[in-house]
DNA sequence: CTGAAAGCGCTAACAA
DNA sequence: TTGTTAGCGCTTTCAG
């Protein structure tokens, strides 16, 4: 045996089938040039301690893990959607995950892209999709793709979803149900989704001749807590809206909770319209009215994405914008 | 400079610097016998290249690589919440953070946790936490703590919460309120939660003198799905139940939309009590009665209990189980 | 068909 | 103060 307290490694194997570890690599790897009985007992001692290659040793000498990093800022739905986007993608491709969290610390810790990808990329991983990234002059060495970037012309390929039109969807919807005083929870400055979102009920309510008020924009920045103030402010005016456009769903979900407390009906008295489609939004009571962003999918393209990247084949658009579309459920009605 | 397309590594740097790869190593590991000024000069070169050491390759070499390991089946909410407690234990200990997920797949892919255990453990991550891990044989060098594991004797150190005191706790609520034909929607018959949760149930009921139905207890599996098909059941007896416990949050939603679409009005015509108390739970409308389980802790203290391990420093209990208490909102009302 | 040797990027003795 | 050397676990020529 071992040392106990080490792992097991390929020169235990080795010496416990009587070969090199040479032999015992080809084995592993499926390389031609072993006998049939050698190979046997090999796979035999193998399986009987339990030993699995090294991932480190593995691809320190291979340059090539066959793993593929999602860097992301922190942990919420949206970012935990994607990853299952990601998780379906991978399957079937021999192709691993690894996930690095930055644990919600991009505040105080900008740049984390930049070290986690320095540290791993070459090394640990193939590639890697970097989810909502705060820095864009980023240079890598392996293939890297952009979810949702914070600038609208980033140097690497990007995955994100056509906000514009699902703001202007949106705001539409609720112009159509004959509201007039309708306000925006706007979302992050820095985040190109929220401008854009922004920019698209701007231009839904000049297309409807309905005048822009500044007074009825908030900035929730997509966070709920900011956003329940927000909404409470814009709720407690007396000329207040008669429904809420909200950058995200769960700022949206936070203007429910706030209009219920003030005694407001959802959607009799105030409807709500949200964005991203996160699961929460369907649970919710009422079932929000948002606008989808194929999130999973999301996942799933920059992950498929990458990896044609990293087998240096074609990518057909390295921009990809995927459709939104708005879904009506139970939070918005003629005013 | 050095080849395009690949790293940069600490030879690159030495060779900058014009001084040796040791003295590079020094300068980045901050250890004595380091002149000012080369010190400088490397410091120098290693922003300008942008350089950053190979995880891989530090981790191979040391054998400790400052980096835990989260395991987890799927990104689910629970798991989400688990993990943002892992990075809020994580922080200011000098250890990062890596979450490799099974992408769902545990029904095809049974001991998952064992293989990547073994490619990890003693390279990559100095130890790992599992989440609801499904094998329990596994032995490991490195440290392992499981959260929420399958069976209820774990030869290795353990998180959970108390599961069947939440149980009694929601059930005994019910019945205070007047409930007396109190249905179940029980979880998965293979966790051990599941199986505490609804014995928890039991002991109550008998407590109180009310008789167990068999037929007010259907399985959800933990699953929307599947729950929202046995709620129906269960909602559209002639005898149908006043209250329904449900063994997790996500499963108690599900109950609530199914009771809504029926036209049953909650908690008028039904109370609903989940478990987890997940934030959808109080997101939603109206917010849930629960227990609450408390998830991010749960992952903080598997973290921590973990980092003790690995510092070789005493654990003071090695099976943690955490306090549940039930949250009564808006979900439960007298009969 | 099998093994010895080199080397991936890095660190820790030990020499100079 | 600095550089030389060995080696972490693995794969891959290249001899035997």
């Amino acid at each position: 045996m071992q040392k106990p307290g080490s792992r097991v490694t390929i020169r235990d194997v080795a010496a416990r089938a009587g070969v090199s570890v040479a032999t015992v690599s080809k084995v592993i790897n499926q390389r031609y040039g072993v006998a049939e009985d050698t190979m046997a007992r090999v796979q035999a001692v193998i399986s009987e301690l339990g030993y699995e290659a090294s991932l480190v040793a593995q691809s320190l000498r291979n340059h090539r893990s066959n793993v593929i990093g999602i860097l992301v800022a922190d942990l919420e739905p949206f970012s935990a959607e994607l990853l299952k986007g990601a998780g379906d993608a991978i399957r079937g491709t021999g192709f691993e995950l690894v996930v690095y969290s930055a644990g919600g610390r991009t505040g105080d810790m900008v740049g984390w892209e930049k070290r986690y990808l320095s540290r791993l990329s070459g090394t640990l991983v193939d590639g890697a999709v970097l989810v909502t990234p705060t820095v864009v002059d980023l240079q890598s060495n392996a293939p890297v793709v952009a979810v949702d970037p914070h600038t609208g012309s980033s140097a690497f390929p990007t995955v994100d979803a056509d906000n514009l039109r699902g703001a202007r969807l949106a705001t539409e919807h609720l112009l159509d149900l004959g509201h007039r005083r309708i306000a925006m929870l706007a979302g992050r400055a820095d985040l190109q989704s929220a401008i854009l979102r922004q920019q698209g009920y701007r231009e839904a309510l000049a297309a409807a001749g309905v005048p822009f008020l500044e007074s009825l924009v908030r900035v929730g920045g997509y966070d709920p807590g900011l956003s329940a103030l927000a909404a409470r402010e814009l709720l407690t005016d007396p000329r207040r809206p008669t429904a809420v456009f909200a950058a995200n769903d769960v700022t949206a979900i936070a203007t429910i909770e706030v209009a219920l407390h003030l005694g407001l009906r959802v959607p009799e008295d105030l409807s709500v319209v949200g964005f991203d489609n996160i699961p929460e939004s369907a649970l919710c009571v009422p079932p929000l009215t948002t606008v989808n962003q194929p999130i999973r999918t999301m996942g799933e393209r920059a992950v498929d994405m990458l990896i044609r990247l990293i087998h240096k084949q074609p990518v057909e658009r390295t921009h990809l914008t995927l459709a939104t579309e708005l879904v009506v459920r139970g939070s918005t009605a003629p005013v």
